[in-house]
DNA sequence: ACAAAAGTGTTGTTTTTACACCCATGC
DNA sequence: GCATGGGTGTAAAAACAACACTTTTGT
C-alpha cells in the first residue's frame, strides 16, 4: 500500500452541538466529561472519528449512542484546529449541529451519560473551545433559520401555531406580532392542518399542524432578497 | 507528553476553490497535479496542513505560495472525508473557497505551477472528490453573495457598475434590469463614487467607484427577510 | 357573562418591479 | 447628428406592519 511520505497525521474529533426547546427556552445537551484531564468538566457531546467513517457517520454515530437517536438534523458547521485546542495531544475537531425533538429523549440517558439539558441563557464554562464551538453554532441556527424551515425539526411532530411562534421568539429573542406570524407561517403552505386542538395553553385551543413533507423539501430554499428570480437559483447551474 | 491511545490519526489536507472574473465569465484557478497517482491530471490547488498550522493559516499559506497573494478572501466550506476520497492513502480534506482578483494575480505563475485560469462552464474532469467541492463551492458562493456584498472581492478596487452588473449576472445567471441594479446597489451605501469615468466600454462612459470599507465592515450582515428586525440578530446575544 | 388567547380583516407604508425617457459622448 | 450605453424619474404592484375586532371556550 501506498503511503505520503513525510507528512504527520492527526487525530480527528466530532463534536455535536445539541439543541431542544421544551416550549419556555433554548436548551442545548451537555455532557461531563469522562476522562482526565478535565474530567466531569462540562462538554459538548463528541467522539475520535473512526477509521472507516466519513465525519458524517462519525456525528451520526455519537449522537445515537448518546442519545438514542437517528435520523437527526444534523449539518456539519465548522473545523476547529487551533494546534494547542486540546492540551492532551493536537486534534482536529469537526463541530456539528443538531436539531433534535426534546420529547424524543429518553430521560434515562441523562443518568446513563451525565448528560443535562441545560438553558442556552445559562451555559456553565465548557473545556477546550467548546464555547467558540456553542457561540458559532447560535449564530449558524439564526442564520440558517431566518431562511430556511428548519426550526420544526426543534417541535414534536404536531404543534400549535403559538408554540411555533414561542420558538422564534426564543430563537431570535423577538416579539413577532402574533396575527402577522400566524399569516405568514401558513401563507408558506408549509403545513397541514389537523382536525385536534390543544386546549392545554388557552380556552379556546389551538389547533394543531404538521410539516407536510413534500413541501418542506420542495421549499428548504425559498429566500432570497438580494437578487431576483429566488428559488432555483441554487439548484441550478453557474 | 500525554495522548490519546487507540485511536487512529490521519492526514490532514486543505483544498482550496479560487474565483476569479474577467469581465466577461467566472473562472477557476486549477493546477496540474505534479504527483503520482493521477499525475498532469486537474486539480484543486491543495497541500498537507503542517503540524503548527491551523486549518486558516494552511488555507492561507496554500494560497499564497501558489498565486503569490496575501490576505485574500478565504472561508472554510466543508471538510470531505470519505474514507476512500484518496486512494493513496486516506487523507480528510479541509476544502477552503476563496475570491480574488484576477487582475493581481501574476500570469508567470501560470507557468511556474501549471495553473489555468479554466472558465466554470467548462470544467475538465477533476480528480478525487474536487468535482465535489467545486459543485458546493458553487453553491455557497451563490448563497452568500446574495445576502452579503462578498463579489467586490472579485473585482479590482476601482471598477463600474456596469462592471459590477455583469459579475452579478454571470454569478447568478440572470439579466437584470440595468436601471434597478445600479439605484439598488447605490442605495446600500456601500459605495465611494470616484471623480473618473471609465471610457472603454461606452461612448458616455460610467463612473469608477470603490467599496467603503466601513460600511462594507458593518453591513456585512444587513439582509435578512424571514424574520423582521434584521441586522444585528446575528451578533446579538441568543 | 366574562376573561383570555386564537385567529381574521382592514388599512397605510414601504419595497420591488417595470419601463419611459433623458444624458453624455465618440464617431 | 445619431447611435450607444449610462443613469434618473415615475407609476403600478406586491410585501409588510400595525392594529381593531371577532371567535371560541373554561370558569
Amino acid at each position: 500500500m501506498q503511503r505520503y511520505t513525510g507528512q504527520k497525521r492527526l487525530l480527528v474529533a466530532v463534536d455535536c452541538i445539541v439543541f431542544g426547546f421544551d416550549g419556555q427556552s433554548i436548551k442545548l445537551l451537555l455532557v461531563k466529561r469522562s476522562i482526565e484531564p478535565y474530567k466531569n468538566k462540562w462538554s459538548l457531546m463528541g467522539g475520535f472519528m473512526q477509521p472507516d467513517e466519513t465525519p458524517d457517520d462519525a456525528a451520526n454515530r455519537v449522537l445515537e449512542y448518546r442519545t438514542g437517536l437517528k435520523n437527526v438534523y444534523l449539518e456539519q458547521l465548522h473545523v476547529f484546529g487551533s494546534p494547542d485546542r486540546d492540551p492532551v495531544e493536537r486534534t482536529l475537531s469537526i463541530a456539528y449541529f443538531a436539531l433534535i425533538d426534546i420529547n424524543k429523549y429518553e430521560q434515562q440517558l441523562v443518568d446513563e451519560f451525565h448528560a443535562e439539558w441545560i438553558e442556552i441563557k445559562d451555559l456553565p464554562e465548557l473545556i477546550f473551545d467548546h464555547g467558540d464551538m456553542v457561540r458559532m453554532a447560535k449564530k449558524q441556527l439564526r442564520y440558517k433559520a431566518a431562511l430556511h424551515p428548519i426550526l420544526f425539526h426543534l417541535l414534536p411532530e404536531r404543534f400549535t401555531i403559538p408554540q411555533l411562534q414561542a420558538l422564534y421568539e426564543g430563537i431570535f429573542q423577538a416579539e413577532f406580532d402574533d396575527r402577522n406570524f400566524s399569516r405568514k407561517v401558513l401563507s408558506t403552505g408549509l403545513l397541514v392542518k389537523l382536525p385536534e386542538k390543544d386546549k392545554q395553553s388557552s380556552k379556546k385551543g389551538a389547533f394543531y399542524y404538521r410539516l407536510n413533507q413534500t413541501e418542506y423539501l420542495e421549499n428548504f430554499d425559498s429566500f432570497l432578497n438580494f437578487v431576483p428570480n429566488p428559488d432555483k437559483l441554487l439548484t441550478e447551474n453557474l
